[in-house]
This record gives structure tokens, C-alpha cells and sequence, in this order.
DNA sequence: CGTGCGTTTGAGTGAATTCAACGGCTGTGG
DNA sequence: CCACAGCCGTTGAATTCACTCAAACGCACG
């Protein structure tokens, strides 16, 4: 079922981080600002939110649900820079055209916001600049680790990593809800499918793990140990 | 240590895929701050600029020379992140601590500026604030890029998009100089020291480049294409 | 109770790595 | 000026890890 009802127009801009950004002090402003100016939307799952290559008209953040940015490559190929979680902001950038694509992995709820809104009042108000600075260093900070994890590492390292970085993000950090396919986890890892399903058998095999379905993973121990 | 010589330089350098930054309209009034509240530095080849875990207490311009940012893993292995070129802004983060190190790929020439005083700055002119924001997005983009290619890539890729990026911040594009070893360039695209030198040869078999030594690399026909 | 998609599992292949040795440039000291 | 040492880069051989191709499984949905 791909089929968008981006209630309004279809969207905006560049991404955030590798896998979200959790709110913190000195984007309060910016949080609230997005609030007070955006529109929420609804998105409905593998919808596309916006396409590499489109107009960045719009900033975005999610309230619910999880969102994709990706690049197309010539070749067929797909590549995840980063999930969105609920709280992360997404598509804010420099640019005129967006560098990349954002899809919704699962049914979302959205904030959108006017790109000339915010840029507006980021002018009369400074601390909101600076919010914006925040959380861009911070989502770079993310992308740097992924880069150091897509760099020289076994495929059992990088899922290893992955579901760390998910289960810090969860409620339950023992029990992990996977909101995307083998695919996306892949296209995220810089791996294959096939390679992230053997890999995920793996971790149960050692008992590291306990695959409860293939969209639930329990964590044995305290911690995943790389 | 010290040594002056800062001339206001004219904007250029086009920047390339993931190798830096180049100045442009937006960051001018940075760029120029910079050279007003730095200091100049001479940093020797090899000498470590700021290491991972240390305060962040300065920024940093490039004016000649070029430095690598790495990530040093637990089991030995080192993640370069991205060369800085001549032009190229480094070390501006949000964070206490440094996440990655910096350390001088040749001798370099460079414009040190206290933190605390670029802050101080930015919060008296707002559009500092806002070309830090534009240079970390041009940074971002960067990094997105090669986080694309070091998703899914073969070695051969991976070489010729390296060789590109640098071309294209070279004044003769048609021949490349490079400026740090194999073993850097091999912890940049993620492959080990023979797989880069092995390409390089396969390359040049193909008809595309010519090495001239180890160090220069001259482009056969007018592209590299993928 | 089928149908279809996503996931898992299997077998064989291939690209990049590891291990190892050689070659060549640079800089230093005789 | 030449000889040598040391480092960096290249090349070779064998191995390994992830990929490709292919088929079976299982769960959700109609």
C-alpha cells in the first residue's frame, strides 16, 4: 500500500540525525516554536513525506511514528542515512532542493512547518538559531558515529550497534520493537537482507537475543556486548 | 608554534563531496570574524591538533595545509570522517569534549579561535549564528554523502568518488595531488591500505588515471565517471 | 483455506581481507 | 656523492566474509 494523504501538500526538506535526537534543554524554544507555528499532519505508512530532489519548502517533526531518509542511487540501490523517532526533528537544512527523500516507515503523525515561518523567526528571535545549531551538531554527532560504523565492521557489529542504539531509545530497553523491515534495517546497515536475518539467527544462537517474531527482539543479559 | 601571516583570502574553493568546506556568501561574515578573533598557528605534519575526550576550547580555520578528523575504535582501528582543505572550518561542536580528533595530514598553516569568544560574538551578531548553521548543514551534506558511499559500494567505487572530490577542489582538475598516505585514505572510504593500492593499479590498467609516483595521480580524459 | 509478501535458510560464488614478501623512494650519515 | 636504513607502497597467494541466486517457510489477509 504506498499511496501518501499528507493531509495538505506534500512536503519538505532534509533530515536529522542516524537515529533521532531526543529533546533537551536549549531546543525547548525550538520545540515549542515548531509547535506553535506548524500544522500536524497525518502520513500514512511507506508514504512519501518528501522526494530528493523537491523544493525544500517545509521543516518537519515527528510526534508519532517512525520516518526514513534515503538516497536513490543510479544502480537500484537504497541508502537509510537515518530513522526519525517521535521527538526528532527532520528536513531542516540549507539547501533550495532536498539532498534526499523521506518516507514513513510506519503510520506517522507530523509537525510541519513553513520553511520561510521558522526562518522568519529565527530573525527576530536568536536563541531560536541557536537551537537550530544544537540540534544540527547533534545530529551530525549521530551521523559521525554511523559513519564510523558503516567503516570497517563485521555485519554482526553493526547490527549488534543498531539494535543498541534502538533499545536506548525504548521504553523497555530489554524488550525492542522494530518499526522497519529486514530491508530498511539493511539499507540502513549497508548490508543485504539475507546478511541481516543470518545475522539476527546469529545473535539468538549465541543467546544474545530472542527473536520474538520477526519484528520483536528481546534482549538476554543486561547489555548487548560488542 | 605561532606564526602570522593571515591575509584575508578572496572566497573561493568550491567545496566537494565529503572532503570539506568551501567558503561562500552566507559564511563571509564568519570567515572574516574568524581572522578578527584568531590566532595563527603552525601545526607540523602528523601533530595532533585536538584529541577525542579533550575540552572543546578553540575553533579552527584552515588556511593552508590539510587536516584529517578521525575516530580511534577500541580494537586499534581509526575512522577518518573527513579531510579538511585550505578554507575549511573544523572543531565547531555543541559538545564539552570532542567526539573525534584532529591531526595535521602535512604541515599546516591554521587560525585558532577561542570558543568562549566566537560565542560571545554570535550572541551579539545574530547572522554569525546563522552562517555557523549554514556551514554545519554544507558539513552535514558531506557527511551524508559518504555515509552513501561507504553503504554499498565496491572498492573501485569508493576510489573513483575519493578522486573526484578531490579533483574538484583542485585547481588543475586533471591532475590530483594527494596529500595524506594510503593508510589515510584507506580509513577513509573503510578498505584496508593494499585494497586502495590494488584499485589504484586496476585503475590506472583501465586507462583511466596515470600515477605519477605515489602521490600524484594524473586523470586520463576529461571525467571519472562511475 | 488459499494467496502473497516478508523472512528465513541453504549452497555456491566472489570481492576484499589477511598474511607475506618484494620494490622503491627519501633522507641521513659516512 | 654514494650507501644504507627505514618507511611506504605495491604485488602475490590463500582465506574469509558477505553477497547472489534459489527455494522453503510462516504469518497476515482476504
Amino acid at each position: 500500500m504506498l499511496h501518501a494523504h499528507v493531509s495538505g501538500r506534500p512536503g519538505i526538506v532534509p533530515h536529522a540525525g542516524c537515529l533521532a535526537s531526543g529533546p533537551e534543554a536549549p531546543e525547548d524554544a525550538l520545540d515549542q516554536t515548531l509547535e506553535e507555528l506548524g500544522t500536524a499532519i497525518a502520513v500514512d505508512r511507506n508514504a512519501e513525506i518528501f522526494a530528493q530532489g523537491e523544493p525544500v519548502t517545509h521543516f518537519y517533526k515527528v510526534v508519532s511514528g517512525v520516518v526514513r531518509t534515503c538516497v536513490y542511487l543510479e544502480d537500484g540501490h537504497r541508502q537509510i542515512g537515518s530513522f526519525q523517532l517521535p521527538g526528532d526533528l527532520f528536513g531542516i537544512g540549507m539547501g533550495d532542493r532536498h539532498a534526499f527523500s523521506a518516507e514513513a516507515v510506519t503510520d506517522c503523525q507530523l509537525v510541519r512547518v513553513r520553511r520561510s515561518a521558522l526562518e522568519a523567526a529565527s530573525k527576530r528571535r536568536p536563541e531560536l538559531c541557536r537551537a537550530m545549531l544544537a540540534c544540527t551538531f547533534r545530529s551530525m554527532e549521530r551521523l559521525r558515529a554511523h559513519v564510523t560504523l558503516l567503516g570497517r565492521r563485521s555485519a554482526l557489529e553493526r547490527v549488534v550497534a543498531f539494535l543498541r542504539a534502538l533499545s536506548e531509545r525504548q521504553h523497555q530497553p530489554s524488550v525492542i520493537e522494530l518499526p522497519m523491515s529486514r530491508q530498511d534495517i539493511a539499507d540502513h546497515l549497508g548490508l543485504t537482507i539475507e546478511t541481516v536475518s543470518r545475522t539476527m539467527t546469529q545473535l539468538q544462537d549465541i543467546g544474545l537475543i530472542t527473536l520474538d517474531g520477526s519484528r520483536r527482539v528481546r534482549v538476554r543479559e543486561s547489555r548487548l556486548a560488542a
